[in-house]
DNA sequence: ATCTGGTTTCTGGCATACCATATAACGAAA
DNA sequence: TTTCGTTATATGGTATGCCAGAAACCAGAT
């Protein structure tokens, strides 16, 4: 609507062009079969300069993150390489998960609105009848956004972003996950004893619930994800 | 001793500029008492290039990565400033940590030998009987070092690697906690605890145990501690 | 054909120069 | 003295060039 007043927006500065090409960078890792056979694992600073458009220099520093970040690996005067994470390494962060999204179940149970809790619902039981074998990849979407909102609940930001972290890695063997029927239909009633354990606000039920659950995912994948 | 044969090392590559800048920062930056009043909280890019006489560029790189990691912020055109962590974020922190150290006494319970548990005794003996009022800087190392221990005994090298980086962070806080001797005490008591918990192999107790340990750190820090 | 030493090329590390903008300093007008 | 427009300076962002080491290539010797 109008107004008889200036109203001014804070001007948002344009992003440097470093933190665009991490973007741009982490997005295209992101969307890359890492772990297929033939995947080209080899990244070009002088190449990647001139697709991206851009000179070395906000490149290199784009890079040095996602160095540290763990997604990329500088061998000097040998090559940049993206980094495919080793079975263990993928275990370790499920365990990392699993502790944290637990502490947010905890803490969700001490501050979350009964309405906050309440659309957890609408995540669980769009699922519960769709057909389970034809859309997987719906229901991977949707348990992803479920735990997800577990963690939103918790108002924990750190615990956000070093889950989000995370979910970078694990996404990369989503597709080598066997999501067999029976286990989205376990997954799905663990959902609800979440969900129903959030409710009634009991603390030490919904924690112990969610790193069950996300413990039996890692021994899944111990058992039945084949990396290397 | 010699041998008639040449035994041959291999040669460890030098670190880079960038990563050893990078190390020099982090350590300078930790070793400074950022939360005191009058601290000087910029950084000048060429006054340290200057300083480490390394030029600007690997410089910009480890401050690149050490913007990632949280601990400075680099305004274009206006500074780089190391950042004070927020009171809410230090809670965050240490909450994260409650629930990666207990996830770490779970995992211990199931993957520790007896003689790395046994081990702990010396952490927490030492300090039974020294008189608390006097020791305080040591009492506080031998506490960081007995929840390091338990986190080794876990094996799971990235909840190492997380807690490692929110230490960073916490300790600055430190030397604004008051160790009065019934928290102290209290915290010697709750350390013995934990160890019969993992000797037991009780993986639940030894779990709870190490949460409401931190909890209460969190919970002394969020009545007691005053930033800003 | 294979091995060996040299040479060329490729690639990341680093230094430097320049750019754009935010901030400070300054000075003239009110 | 205060205000406001201008100029100067400071500071991070970016581009570019050179360097050193690693890998690939090649030629001559065996």
């Amino acid at each position: 609507m109008a107004s008889a007043r200036l109203d001014i927006q804070p001007i948002e500065e344009s992003p440097s062009l470093k933190s665009r090409t991490y973007d741009a960078l982490k997005a295209a890792i992101g969307a890359m079969k890492i772990y297929d056979q033939d995947a080209e694992l080899r990244l070009d600073e002088r190449a990647l300069s001139l697709q991206f458009g851009v000179s070395r220099t906000p490149l290199r520093e784009a890079l040095a993150q996602l160095e540290q970040e763990g997604l990329v690996r500088i061998a000097p005067r040998r090559g940049i390489y993206i980094v495919r994470k080793t079975k263990a390494e993928i275990l370790e962060m499920i365990t990392v998960w699993a502790a944290l999204e637990s502490m947010a179940a905890r803490l969700a149970t001490q501050v979350a609105t009964d309405a906050d809790i309440s659309s957890l619902h609408n995540l669980v039981d769009t699922f519960s009848s769709a057909a389970l074998g034809e859309h997987m990849d719906e229901y991977s979407d949707a348990n992803i956004r479920f735990h997800a909102a577990i963690i939103n609940l918790s108002g924990c930001k750190l615990i956000a972003d070093i889950t989000n972290g995370l979910f970078m890695h694990v996404r990369a063997i989503r597709q080598r996950t066997i999501f067999e029927r029976d286990r989205a239909r376990r997954s799905i009633v663990d959902h609800k004893e979440i969900v129903e354990a959030l409710e009634a606000r009991n603390a030490e039920r919904a924690e112990r619930l969610v790193r069950e659950h996300t413990l039996r995912l890692r021994d899944h994948v111990e058992q039945f994800v084949q990396l290397d």
